[in-house]
DNA sequence: GTTATAGTGAACCAGATGGTTCAGTATACG
DNA sequence: CGTATACTGAACCATCTGGTTCACTATAAC
């Protein structure tokens, strides 16, 4: 699953819409986790924890194992590649679009001075 | 609005896990709209299209001008620095734990080889 | 074998989301 | 002036979200 770019792009970037789940993942940098461990850490209950966790793991970026009574969390190896190249995609794009708005701007403004110049 | 970190990336990650709206994103890069060329666009009601470009005005992704009865949309200069930044030091994270990890996993399978080598 | 711990699943809740329709208002056009 | 266009706002709808509680299962620990 999470396979097709826009159904990949809605998952995560829906999971990092939030707070907690953004917090996850960065504790889980830190150190893997239990789902207790996650739970007391952001002061919620286990059955909370749980779906946060069930849905950073639908969307592919952690993993988790379970081992005895204990799931352990970690990060997905896949990462936030496709994401970061999406996101990436669009400054490259916006500051091309940004930079021809201002060429025009300046054409503007030179030509406003100009006239300025003639008029005054 | 959309100051502080946390509410602005719950704002711009919630507005970006949408395919319509990701869409828009990708239509402005072309040219400026109005909301009915969006809403002809995605095949959606003004009424439906104006609450996209609400929420990705919320977010400060794409900012809007009404001349006469025509509200034209256009990308918002801020663009998405912070929420690249965050993606990115993610990624630089990530990695490093993951290399450590693969440090591990190479130095017990270089044990286990010895050993192999030592009994068999 | 009893008890404590870790997680799971179902059910519920209030509020958000993604859409619609319908009834306006404001502006442009002839 | 009268009509068409472009948007706006309110209300409604089904579904999803983020959280809870409660009842249950499986595993450890004594």
């Amino acid at each position: 699953m999470v396979q097709y770019t826009a159904a990949r792009l809605d998952a995560s970037f829906g999971a990092l819409a939030d707070a907690t789940r953004r917090g996850v993942l960065e504790q889980l940098e830190r150190a893997d986790a239990s789902i207790t461990q996650l739970a007391d850490a952001f002061e919620m209950t286990l059955t909370g924890m749980k779906k946060h966790v069930g849905i950073l793991e639908a969307a592919g970026l952690v993993i988790t194992e379970k081992v005895g009574r204990v799931r352990t969390c970690r990060l997905g190896r896949r990462g936030l590649a496709e994401e970061a190249a999406w996101i990436e995609r669009r400054r490259r794009l916006w500051e091309a679009r940004f930079d021809a708005l201002d060429e025009v701007v300046e054409e503007l403004t030179r030509k406003e001075k100009a006239r300025g110049r003639r008029k005054r």
